[in-house]
DNA sequence: TGATATGTTATCTT
DNA sequence: CAAGATAACATATC
């Protein structure tokens, strides 16, 4: 689920909700996930949201902002004054306050920002304003895929002899890419996950970056992938997992007509420890 | 009980 | 040294 889509819906999101609130104090259940020192953002103004591949960044009005990535389990939830309504999905997990909720930024006009993370693989840092892009995590990552132009791109992918899957999820090539849409995409442009990436004719390698394009443009318009713990800042969940192309469909029909009358059915492996689905009539 | 889970990284291997 | 492969991180769920 964090994948881009669901990480520029977070960024939206918060921008949206906390721009013009300001931090009055932060609770830090677990220093493992906030790493720095919460006192150098207190009384400060949010002033905006920004997004780095699957890192989302909370600018501040005295030279500081958050950094943060939610990894695999991590939700932000804000409860206040902009919001419409109070829902509150129940994949909020452990609830607001809860045994799941490591972090509780307190903002002023009685607004709540909670972080709550299951798997306790995100994390939250506190770096200057400055500094954010030349930080470890964000200065390696590969151009992101929303901004990539299709020459960049396909040089990227020929550079490599791995499979075409692993390499596009490589965040240190391209930023953003994850495995729901890299699978979704790869089914869309009828290409097999295991293609070594060198090999992809130029006419293929068109084929996958719009194919992409496709699929996270649809993941943005459903508001993210929520078949897992995914939860978006108003406290609801996304649609795309409605929605996906291939994966987890392991079992079925392929949704290519000629494949469904053929009687195929989608098979999962593993590629690079992670889930792959795959039609071997349709993906050449 | 064992397999699996959207991400990243440290640590081998090649 | 670099690229690639694999296990590990912590925990819940099926």
């Amino acid at each position: 689920m964090p994948e881009l889509p669901e990480v520029e819906t977070i960024k939206l999101q918060l921008g949206k909700f906390l721009v013009g609130h300001k931090i009055v104090y932060v609770e830090v259940k677990n220093r493992r996930v906030f790493q720095g020192d919460e006192n150098k953002i207190i009384n400060a103004k949010v002033l905006g949201t920004r997004r780095f591949g699957k890192v989302t960044v909370i600018d501040l009005d005295n030279k500081y902002s958050i950094l943060t990535h939610v990894k695999l389990t991590g939700q932000f939830i804000y409860r206040g004054p902009n919001l419409k309504t109070e829902s509150l999905s129940n994949k909020v997990t452990g609830g607001l306050n809860g045994p799941h909720t490591l972090v509780i930024f307190n903002l002023d006009r009685g607004g709540v920002l909670y972080y709550n993370d299951v798997r306790r693989f995100g994390w939250i840092r506190i770096e200057k304003t400055i500094d954010v892009e030349n930080e470890s995590f964000i200065k390696k990552l590969g151009p992101d895929m929303l901004v990539l132009s299709l020459k960049d791109f396909e040089k990227i992918v020929l550079k490599s002899s791995r499979n075409i899957k692993v390499h596009l999820m490589d965040q240190t090539k391209i930023g953003g890419v994850g495995n729901i849409y890299v699978n979704d995409a790869l089914w869309l442009s009828k290409i097999n996950p295991k293609r070594a990436s060198k090999t992809l004719s130029t006419e293929e390698i068109k084929l996958i970056f719009n194919a992409l394009n496709t699929v996270l443009q649809a993941g943005l318009k459903y508001g993210g992938a929520s078949e897992l713990a995914f939860v978006t800042p108003d406290g609801k969940e996304g649609e795309y997992q409605n929605h996906t192309l291939i994966y987890g469909r392991q079992n079925k029909s392929c949704q290519n007509p000629a494949c469904r009358q053929a009687g195929a059915k989608i098979e999962k492996f593993f590629l690079g420890g992670r889930g792959t689905y795959w039609c071997k009539i349709c993906q050449k």
